[in-house]
DNA sequence: GCGATCAGCT
DNA sequence: CACAGCTGATCGC
């Protein structure tokens, strides 16, 4: 629960997600997400007041929050006053202070929040530094390194401080189980692609509605929100219930489900991110403040600010030095067409900084033959001009020192995380990325170079994605076949009624190596429910990813969904089969499969079925095979799939080939000699 | 009557 | 259970 006061440090004018006492009189609002907790304040008279006497205060939000916010009546006060900002897109406004005139810009940029439709956080530009507001939030481990701007060139932007979602960031929820997988995280933007799923029938199999207090009420022949089977058959409901606080107060670690009565399961699931999941954003944010949202109770701020501390650059480095500037560009260094060691070493500028490097796209598995061949000071010229004709005025300016240098940042950016190799090649690196990244402390160097240099990375970075994202796809597929020989998901023995044989659990147990002290869930581990049910975490991220309807967001909130069997043809069942539908704006506290009526299965033995827009399909990957929207997927290889969104790696393309080892070579020759290598697509 | 706050509940 | 949000009781304006 947020605690927030509405107020940051840095930009005391302007209210976020609280409206009330001096929040008030605020040059501007901005609304993270449409959760009541964020919203305080926000229909109050004083604010109303406000609202009247004011010509220019304004509530910005997302487009989708906009929509939702309106579509309550009690807030539709606010229609004339409410300004959209769309997701990733830089935009100034100006805090005008009405009594005195005084106006102060600054540029805002709101970034997918993944916590609920419409949630974003909120990234400020101004004067007094550059700060992000979370919000709520739920990313992946990784997610924040593909989120461009957040970033300047291929580095992290400084950012003075963070107002960080803390809700879970605590070693107790050490890990939650990653939740399906998207392939965007701008998926809310299309709320109709939503709402199709989405139905006011009673009858469909999937039913949001809230959960009886225990399971006596489905051995009734009628479901919470009053429907019944139509033909008299006993209903048979297992019900799931999205935790993650009931998970972190375990005492031993646990599966991700776990049985806790006859039909009824819980599943560690959250809206909000991990604590290895914070830890990771805040690793890669590296702010010189943190400011916890939320204070978990019997914690104050200080410990948590105390806690955070260690993830701020401010505890290894000096502000100051951060902000050093780089002084003057040595233009005649440019224009060299030969290269030595000392030019290399000594870099571009005066003084060089000392922001520490931060990879965009990290990759724990990849090699960069490329880079490491390129950084050779036999660099054909070819590896200079394949980018000449994006640049007319560029006129073959970059030395190859400054190529070596970007090559090591090549290298570097896509290699395993080492800090002591950071820390040892800080100099060279840091040169030669003001060089081409043109950062804003280098004002005094020419544009068209720093643009021609911008291109130059450009390309080279494309070039090394490009292999890397095709190493990443063959080593994905071979561990995804890996994974399918061994560990396919067992639907069937999930959803028996029956507790697990005496081999299961002994099995199961074998696996439990508790190495973290936490007791998040694992995917095989000990548990202190004798009924447990044992299941990978992948699937339960995706049985449990269900959601609120937004029709009901402001009424009562559903908090069971209801999956039966009854279904229409399309929503046919069948073993080995699985589509998963997206509901993920649906925000239940329970999950009910309800698999009444009939079917061509026995009733226990069914496989859940769904519909399916966005999983990718390993062996789509490898065929190149079209996927097509509403396809069909194996649920064993959706899952594969999804436990690859959780990892740092490049998300596969759909519809791309994966190499062969000969093909990859052959690249690797080709780029090594220079050449422009260019991604087909294959459809 | 309405809003703020809290307890209790899901 | 702290999530997030509802209902109802109570108090104050």
């Amino acid at each position: 629960m947020s605690c927030f006061e509405g107020r940051m440090k840095e930009y005391p004018t302007i209210s976020i997600d609280r409206y009330d006492k001096e929040n008030v009189n605020a040059r501007a609002y901005f609304l993270s997400h449409c959760h009541k907790d964020h919203m305080k304040g926000l229909r109050a008279p004083a604010l109303k007041r406000r609202l009247k006497c004011s010509l220019t205060v304004r509530l910005y939000c997302s487009p989708v929050t906009k929509e939702l916010l309106l579509t309550n009546p009690r807030y539709r006060f606010w229609e004339n006053h409410i300004v959209a900002i769309e997701v990733e897109t830089p935009t100034q406004i100006s805090l005008i202070d009405e009594a005195t005139g005084e106006k102060e810009d600054i540029v805002v940029t709101l970034l997918p929040a993944g916590h609920c439709p419409g949630s974003v956080m909120f990234l400020f530009e101004g004067s007094n530094g550059t700060v992000l507001y979370t919000g709520d939030f739920r990313l992946a481990k990784g997610e924040v390194t593909r989120m461009e701007l957040l970033h300047s060139g291929s580095r992290i932007k400084y950012i003075k401080s963070i107002y960080l979602d803390t809700t879970f960031f605590d070693p107790r929820f050490y890990q939650i189980p990653d939740r399906v997988h998207v392939r965007y995280l701008d998926m809310f933007r299309n709320m109709p692609d939503i709402l199709q799923h989405l139905t006011t029938n009673r009858e469909t199999q999937i039913h949001a509605c809230r959960h009886p207090k225990d399971d006596e009420f489905f051995r009734g022949n009628r479901l919470p929100c009053g429907i019944i089977a139509k033909d008299g058959t006993p209903l048979k409901i297992i019900s799931i219930k999205p935790s993650t606080m009931w998970f972190g107060e375990r005492t031993k670690k646990t599966n991700v489900i776990v049985r806790t009565g006859a039909s009824s399961y819980r599943a560690c699931f959250s809206f909000h991110s991990s604590y290895t999941e914070v830890r990771d954003f805040l690793m890669h944010i590296s702010p010189a403040h943190a400011y916890p949202n939320v204070i978990p109770m019997g914690k104050t701020t200080e410990d948590i600010i105390e806690i955070l501390q260690p993830f701020c650059r401010s505890n290894s480095r000096t502000e100051e030095s951060m902000y050093k500037p780089l002084g003057p560009l040595k233009r005649a260094k440019m224009i060299s067409y030969t290269t030595t060691d000392s030019d290399s070493e000594e870099g571009l500028f005066e003084e060089t900084l000392t922001i520490p490097w931060r990879r965009k796209i990290p990759n724990e598995k990849s090699n960069l033959p490329l880079c490491a061949e390129t950084t050779s000071d036999n660099l054909p010229k070819s590896q200079i001009s394949f980018c000449e004709d994006t640049a007319a005025d560029y006129s073959m300016a970059a030395s190859l020192s400054t190529l070596k240098n970007f090559c090591i940042d090549c290298e570097e950016s896509n290699d395993d995380d080492d800090e002591e190799e950071e820390e040892d090649e800080d100099t060279v690196e840091c040169s030669a990325d003001q060089t081409v990244n043109g950062g804003k402390p280098c004002v005094s160097h020419s544009h068209s170079v720093d643009s021609s240099l911008k291109k130059l990375e450009t390309c080279c970075n494309e070039a090394t994605e490009e292999i890397t994202s095709q190493q990443n796809q063959a080593e994905k597929l071979k561990s995804d076949l890996d994974i399918s020989k061994s560990e396919l998901p067992m639907w069937e023995s999930f959803f028996k009624p029956d507790p697990l044989t005496d081999s299961e659990q002994e099995d199961s147990q074998k696996q439990c190596v508790d190495l973290t002290g936490s007791q998040s869930p694992n995917l095989f581990s000990d548990t202190d429910n004798e009924e447990c049910i044992y299941i990978s975490s992948q699937n339960s991220s995706q049985s449990t990813h269900i959601s609120e309807q937004g029709s009901e967001c402001w009424g009562s909130q559903p908090d069971t969904v209801l999956i039966s069997s009854q279904e229409r043809k399309e929503h046919s069942v069948s073993a080995g089969q699985c589509n998963v539908k997206f509901c993920d704006f649906l925000k239940p506290q329970e999950i009910v499969l309800n698999n009444f009526g009939k079917t061509n299965l026995e009733g226990r033995e069914q496989m859940i079925s769904f519909k399916s827009t966005q999983c990718l399909l390993i062996e789509d990957l490898a065929t190149s095979s079209k996927i097509a929207a509403e396809n069909t997927v194996p649920v064993q290889q959706s899952t594969c799939d999804s436990q690859d969104s959780s990892d740092f790696e490049i998300p596969s393309t759909p519809d791309s080939e994966v190499p062969q080892e000969e093909q990859l070579k052959d690249l690797y020759k080709r780029l090594a000699a220079g050449e422009m290598v260019i991604a087909k697509k294959s459809i």
